[in-house]
DNA sequence: GGAGTACTAGAACGATCTTTCTAGAAGCCT
DNA sequence: AGGCTTCTAGAAAGATCGTTCTAGTACTCC
């Protein structure tokens, strides 16, 4: 429905995408899923032949790429306070557009899948594994020692993750520039004392 | 099973806070839980007319209500910086003694129940409340300024959860231990220059 | 000791779930 | 044009879901 002329894996993925977002894993329903991106089961099954798990493990992988890139970028342009600041700001805007239905695409479905799917465990795993990496990286790249950054990595990740939780559940969005303030100002004594 | 005496209501919580901590909300398989608890279907809807979603919004709120006591006591016991040391030791010995199976009776829940069930969004977001409030009063009771404190308070919470998820996701204990870290650091910076 | 309440017990139900299956349309190459 | 692959289409299947319902047991109170 994003755009009707998408070819039909596309609309796919990203109906998957949104409803991951949404509803988690166990929670994302084929049935709604394919109405949402107007094809029939025949063709999620030629598409993806191992079903929900792998359009949903596909769709966990690309959303997390997507976002490691537009992170690395973002790092590279403005640099880490910046680019915390802009994670939380983009992510507020999407969870409040959506009347809070919508979380991330990739911490979503990590709470309910992680127990029941090993193949969902492990796309969110990598997804989460790339994003640490480029903060750490971009934090040893301006002089804050490896440990201290891979640290600091860890606990933006989870504030992100943890701050949407909270600010769906609350439907606040003070929750989120409260946090991303509070994380902004630690990297930002984090680089000061380098 | 946990205790074979147990009344039938407090089996049936039991088991549902271990069956939300693991699966969620949707995750979460009335069968499953009702085998558990030893009790047959006609007991839950006897105790709970709500059936599971009522079941489980108790079970949220219980367990919110003992952690936010718990970490009230610790906070006016140990202070700030322990008392954050001490809730995710605690949650990390839970997780990895569970095979990673095991993660917060209500962040789990709160990712995929949130958009599926208005009784669940609010026995979750109460017990957010609470435990943000806790945090908060004990940093304002020393003498750091309002603002500050709810900020902190969000931070902390925010970490804890996503914490969690990236720990049972990676199977990787050094995350929470790490989060842990920075986040005592920066309590204590706040605390310093109070 | 009889009536009434609280609770247990599990079979049965309809709805919904994901997947499979058979059939056919569309496009491409020789 | 014929034949092959790729993809669409949706009905049907089988499992599992949460809930309801009827019976029966245990206990309390008058």
């Amino acid at each position: 429905m994003d755009a009707p002329e998408a070819p039909t894996r596309a609309r796919l993925v990203a109906a998957a995408t949104r409803l991951l977002a949404r509803d988690g894993y166990r929670g994302l329903s084929v049935a709604e899923l394919l109405h949402e991106a107007g094809a029939p089961s025949g063709s999620l099954y030629h598409h993806f032949p191992g079903g929900k798990e792998e359009l949903a493990a596909t769709a966990i992988r690309e959303a997390g790429a997507g976002a490691q890139a537009a992170m690395a970028s973002l790092l590279e342009r403005a640099g880490p306070r910046p680019a915390v600041e802009a994670l939380f700001a983009l992510a507020l805007a999407q969870a409040r557009g959506s009347g809070w239905l919508l979380g991330c695409p990739i911490g979503t479905p990590a709470s309910d899948g992680v127990a029941g799917s090993e193949a969902i465990r492990a796309a969110v795993a990598e997804s989460l594994d790339g994003w640490l990496g480029v903060i750490a990286d971009a934090l040893t790249a301006r002089g804050v020692p490896q440990d201290r950054a891979a640290e600091t990595a860890a606990l933006v990740i989870a504030a992100y993750e943890g701050a949407i939780l909270i600010a769906r559940a609350r439907r606040d969005p003070d929750v989120m520039s409260a946090t991303a303030r509070r994380l902004s100002e630690h990297v930002d004594s984090l680089l000061d004392a380098r």
